[in-house]
DNA sequence: AGCACGCCGACT
DNA sequence: GTCGGCGTGCTC
């Protein structure tokens, strides 16, 4: 069998087994059997358990997932385990979802386990005996307040640790955006004491939950919230699809209140863009209860704080981005995921999960509710609400009194461009700003022109390690490819002709910057972009200076259309809607109409109407002409028609073999050889199961490695993840080393 | 993936 | 004479 590796977990525990099959991190997708030695954990040898192996020459961390006295090695040859570094097993839930995950995407479960793991566990450290602190008032709070005239910050501390008479631990206080140098000073200056306490299994929180009122809910909302009240304790699966400051957040609040009312604990996931400040400022702002988030700036003990909160069941809400679907709850309550199209959803190296999907799964295995959120849902979950599957829930109104403004679409055929701006779009701008207005002009590309171009002999700046152009920087000046960071010198002539030409082609976020920054010299230019934030504070300290409301330009990519309230804004420039329009990825058209209706909803959210215009070359084009006349959700379904004539997902399934060699034959030759083999074993299983290419990727040649694939679809998901799994255990024995493989289930890109 | 072993090129 | 390039084999 070549699936065999959540096999050995039905063996469960047994008393005292000769043999332990454990999950060990590394891509080998298959168990490795071990010799239980020493003491044994105090709860037996259950699945779940951490131990300390001898793998090859290294000492690893695995992790049990079944015991029996059966081995298909020799009993004489195993290894003794080094040690077990647990007595009781990691949650049950969380081994599910892993299993669950490791079996869907064809990775190698060991992996799996690690990935999901917090760094500190994966390497080794103990879970159990760990003690916190608790910090409790030391003095009257009148009096504590009275010495803190000068430190607000403390004193707003003060404040939180004197509503809890039984004293408030570390985490609960740095979940309020306290930090723990200002906990120290209370304790240099003798306001609070701190004791040190073994952390046990957390107890349901206690009302009040909330500390501020909830909003009151239009007709909609309340329907909505009514609809998701009924079905708390069971698997309920809901689209949640409201435009634009319909106020799906205060139904994600009240859900959760409701939850938490219950005794249950609720995870939120947000896309990584998504979970800002302000996000989590509004929950912590609305609950009483500790709000636990999950994102990349958290160091190692940091993680292994919130996870172990979640764990217990101390943390009653849960907010991360995409790897927070792995986080074990103790009381589940409810799953959202917000933004539920978005990208970043899906993970793009290694373990390709989407945590989406994966959240669906979860809730189903727990029996719980999920809420998907989107102004813009993914055609996926469209069609499943379409069918009944899910329960559609739908916000059509804004809470401002404006309509969501319309996307103009603005011709630029045959018109002189400045900046990639054309004239009428400028006076636009110029009368936006002499209204006190915001504008923000949207462009997706960074940098200061797309590429930089011959004006004698047309020859273009390409990339020497990848089928690109390089883009054209100017602080510093130089040419940057953006698909493998390869820079070179900005040339002075043209390498071909040697004619002094060049010329910037198009515009990136530098070119239009600059001129804006000319044609009003006296408005404040804000460019936000990858390149302009690298540091957070940067850019921290730039929203801070726009969310002052003076009038002025903001010109940025999606990282600006994405997540921020920018409450000031009256008018949007979409700079070029084109891109999407005619690429060739199937997916490329719902992205960008998802993307330009993100950037329109940017527009004139307080109390003043608002302008999108939209730049193209194509304003004909029927697609764009439909999402403009008629909205997303008319777009949306038509492209499911195209979707469903073009047997694409959501009606049919993909899996994607790509395969990157340093040698375009040799990549050729290694997908050639799988997709005859699977061919064949196609055909010989009558599997409906259709295996196409091998073709080149869109882009060949990337970093100087060559890229070709293979493509799985199939429209029954069984029979797919039948011949996905052959062939992942095909490649596995089959594949040569020059050749590196990997298997994409549910691709989002074929690129 | 790591990590070793093993067999051919340009160096102190 | 060796340091070191990466092909290939193995991990219970």
């Amino acid at each position: 069998m070549v699936d065999s590796q959540g096999d050995a977990a039905r063996d469960g525990a047994s008393a005292n087994p000769r043999v332990l099959h454990v999950a060990i991190p590394t891509p080998l997708r298959r168990l490795f059997d071990y010799r239980p030695v020493g003491p044994a954990p105090a709860q037996g040898w259950q699945p779940g358990l951490r131990v300390k192996v001898p793998f090859g020459r290294r000492q690893l961390v695995g992790i049990v997932v079944g015991a029996s006295d059966e081995s298909d090695w020799p009993l004489d040859q195993l290894k003794p385990i080094a040690a077990h570094l647990d007595d009781a097993p990691l949650p049950e839930d969380w081994q599910w979802l892993c299993r669950f995950t490791a079996r869907y995407y064809q990775h190698s479960l060991g992996d799996t386990l690690h990935h999901a793991l917090p760094g500190p566990l994966r390497q080794g450290r103990p879970l159990e005996a760990r003690t916190r602190e608790r910090w409790e008032l030391a003095t009257t709070l009148d009096s504590a307040q009275s010495r803190l005239a000068r430190a607000p910050r403390q004193r707003e501390l003060i404040a939180l640790v004197a509503q809890h008479r039984q004293g408030v631990v570390t985490s609960a206080i740095t979940a309020q955006g306290f930090t723990r140098a200002q906990l120290q000073a209370l304790l240099d200056k003798q306001l609070v004491t701190r004791t040190e306490e073994p952390v046990t299994a957390g107890e349901p929180w206690q009302a009040p939950l909330t500390a501020e009122p909830s909003l009151s809910l239009n007709r909609e909302q309340s329907t909505a919230l009514a609809a998701l009240h009924e079905g708390l304790d069971r698997f309920h699966p809901c689209l949640l699809h409201g435009v634009t400051g319909s106020g799906k957040t205060e139904v994600y609040l009240q859900l959760i209140e409701g939850v938490l009312g219950h005794g249950r604990q609720a995870l939120v996931l947000v896309p990584e863009i998504g979970l800002t400040p302000q996000t989590l400022a509004r929950f912590r702002k609305r609950f009483r209860v500790p709000v636990v988030a999950l994102h990349s700036g958290l160091t190692d003990l940091e993680r292994l704080d919130a996870w172990e909160a979640a764990r217990s069941g101390r943390a009653p809400i849960v907010i991360g981005t995409r790897s927070a679907i792995f986080t074990p709850l103790a009381r589940p309550g409810v799953i959202i995921v917000d933004e539920e199209h978005d990208g970043s959803f899906k993970q793009q190296d290694g373990l390709r999960y989407h945590a989406r999907d994966l959240a669906i799964a979860r809730a189903h295995h727990e029996s719980i509710p999920i809420l998907l959120g989107s102004a813009t849902p993914s055609l996926e979950s469209l069609a499943q609400a379409r069918s009944g599957r899910y329960r559609h829930l739908r916000l059509t109104q804004r809470a401002s009194r404006h309509a969501p403004a319309k996307l103009e679409l603005v011709d630029l055929r045959g018109r002189l461009r400045q900046g990639g701006l054309i004239p009428p779009v400028i006076d636009a701008i110029r009368q936006a700003l002499a209204a006190e207005g915001q504008v923000l002009v949207f462009i997706n590309r960074r940098g200061f022109a797309p590429t930089l171009g011959c004006h004698e002999c047309g020859w273009i700046a390409e990339c020497r390690h990848c089928d690109s152009r390089m883009t054209l920087h100017r602080h510093p000046p130089r040419l940057v490819c953006h698909h493998c960071e390869h820079q070179a010198p900005q040339p002075d002539a043209c390498p071909a002709c040697g004619s002094a030409d060049l010329r910037p082609l198009g515009a990136g976020t530098e070119r239009t910057e600059e001129t804006l920054s000319t044609l009003f010299p006296d408005t404040p230019v804000y460019r936000i972009d990858r390149d302009s934030t690298r540091r957070k504070e940067a850019f921290d300290a730039l929203l801070t200076d726009i969310r002052r409301g003076t009038p002025s330009l903001l010109v940025g990519t999606q990282m600006l259309a994405k997540g921020h309230h920018l409450p000031h804004v009256t008018l949007v420039v979409v700079v070029n809607a084109d891109a999407g329009l005619y690429a060739s990825d199937f997916r490329a058209l719902e992205q960008s109409a998802q993307l330009l209706i993100q950037v329109a909803g940017r527009a004139g959210r307080a109390e003043r109407p608002g302008r999108v215009l939209v730049q193209t070359l194509h304003p004909d084009d029927p697609n764009l002409r439909l999402l403009a006349d008629s909205g997303y959700d008319a777009l949306a379904y038509q492209l499911l028609e195209e979707r469903r004539l073009a047997a694409l997902p959501p009606f049919r399934h993909l899996a994607l073999a790509r395969f990157e060699a340093a040698s375009e034959s040799d990549a050729n030759d290694a997908a050639g050889a799988a997709g005859e083999v699977m061919r064949a074993w196609l055909v010989e299983r009558e599997l409906p199961v259709h295996c196409l290419g091998p073709v080149p990727a869109p882009m060949e040649r990337r970093q100087n490695r060559y890229h070709i694939q293979l493509m799985l679809s199939g429209e029954r998901r069984s029979a797919l993840h039948e011949a996905s799994a052959w062939l992942a255990g095909w490649l596995e024995s089959n594949a040569t080393r020059k050749v590196r493989w990997s298997l994409d289930i549910d691709p989002m890109t074929l690129s």
